[in-house]
DNA sequence: GTCTATATGGGGATAGAC
DNA sequence: GTCTATCCCCATATAGAC
């Protein structure tokens, strides 16, 4: 039933995120997810499947969210396509935390399960951002500068708070998931944006080469 | 023997980093290390001790580094002082890259063997690089801001890159061990302190409440 | 300190009944 | 689609000889 496979996908994601791929049996999955252990090998051809199935779902989502907002976007003015798109991931990641740990744990182990096919959602991954930047860049609307770095710094600014939501509630007294941090963490990444992007908007040389 | 100790000690720094801590079995250290499985749970009673011990020293070895550079400072300026303390730090994340990316991954699992000494240690760490902050805050060589979001600011900027090597290789063209990327992370990381410390260094209001 | 041999448990996966 | 029962492998840890 689809609704088996919806309880085992949301199971796992909790304890993925909690104790780990490999720190999770699928005993304790099936168990969480009030299920038949055998389910899980049936309708995911095992651990790894579910793994696979949650990645690639959580990247669907997003590149379908994307072309959508690129879309709504058209002819728009490069530092305004950027404010939204940025909005977009941020509040992405935000609203699927869990998976996004995962994802950039997993990615973090060079014997990763799957490398292949996750490269190629991680250069899409990236192409959302990019794409944005040069056109600005093409435009002459943001100053020259290593697209990659910049996408990396943003993307760092973004994720790394994420990965460890004791210290976010810790420094920032926020829930990780909380409007609040959303919104604060879309206005930091913007200005380091703008710092970076913006000629004239400060004396930083960050991100250029 | 001590050297047997050592040698457990890399070849399991080695693994963790690979495959993860629960990726790694003590089978395939003993294997790696050249030496008996049962001497893993002689020396260090059993596999978590090997990790525990290898976080302990990693720490043990920064803070003392970190006392000593702050030691040889004492009278100079905030900024040469921060400087130089951030400049430990990249130094330090680079060199012992494999046990940071163990020690980021683990700290990310909410479930973490011995999360509480490892809070400790955080503290600590954070410690190191707040206190020069609140000293050129408290000269009036800084302007007012959340020391802890400026911390974890930089804690982003010097972690993520290493969290992903093979980013790091295609992105920046640079081995993350190279001194040609200490160098640039740690030009990137004070010119990020520039804008949110120095008044008039450029318009960004990041990290001020 | 080091080794061999083994105890004990848990892991993932599947065959076959319903 | 679902469940029971089971297979087989691998994990960690330790007892006891050297």
């Amino acid at each position: 039933m689809e609704q088996t496979k919806m309880r085992i996908l949301s199971a796992a994601a909790k304890l993925f995120d909690i104790y780990g791929y490999h720190g999770t049996s699928v005993r304790k999955i099936a168990e969480e997810a009030d299920v038949n252990v055998a389910l899980i090998s049936y309708h995911f051809q095992g651990k790894q499947g579910v793994l696979e199935t949650l990645m690639a779902s959580y990247f669907e989502t997003l590149f379908r969210l994307v072309g959508e907002k690129e879309a709504a976007l058209a002819g728009a003015a490069a530092w305004k396509k950027l404010a939204q798109i940025v909005r977009l991931y941020v509040q992405f990641h935000c609203e699927h935390a869990a998976i996004t740990r995962l994802i950039q744990r997993e990615l973090s182990v060079e014997s990763m399960l799957a490398r292949e096919v996750m490269t190629l959602y991680m250069s899409r991954y990236k192409h959302g951002l990019a794409s944005v930047l040069e056109y600005g860049i093409g435009t002459g609307e943001f100053q020259t500068c290593s697209v990659d770095r910049v996408v990396l710094g943003v993307t760092s600014h973004i994720v790394y708070p994420l990965l460890h939501p004791q210290m976010v509630r810790q420094v920032y007294e926020l829930e990780p998931a909380s409007e609040e941090f959303v919104n604060w963490l879309y206005t930091s990444v913007l200005d380091f944006l703008r710092v970076s992007l913006i000629p004239d908007s400060g004396s930083s040389t960050l991100f250029h080469e």
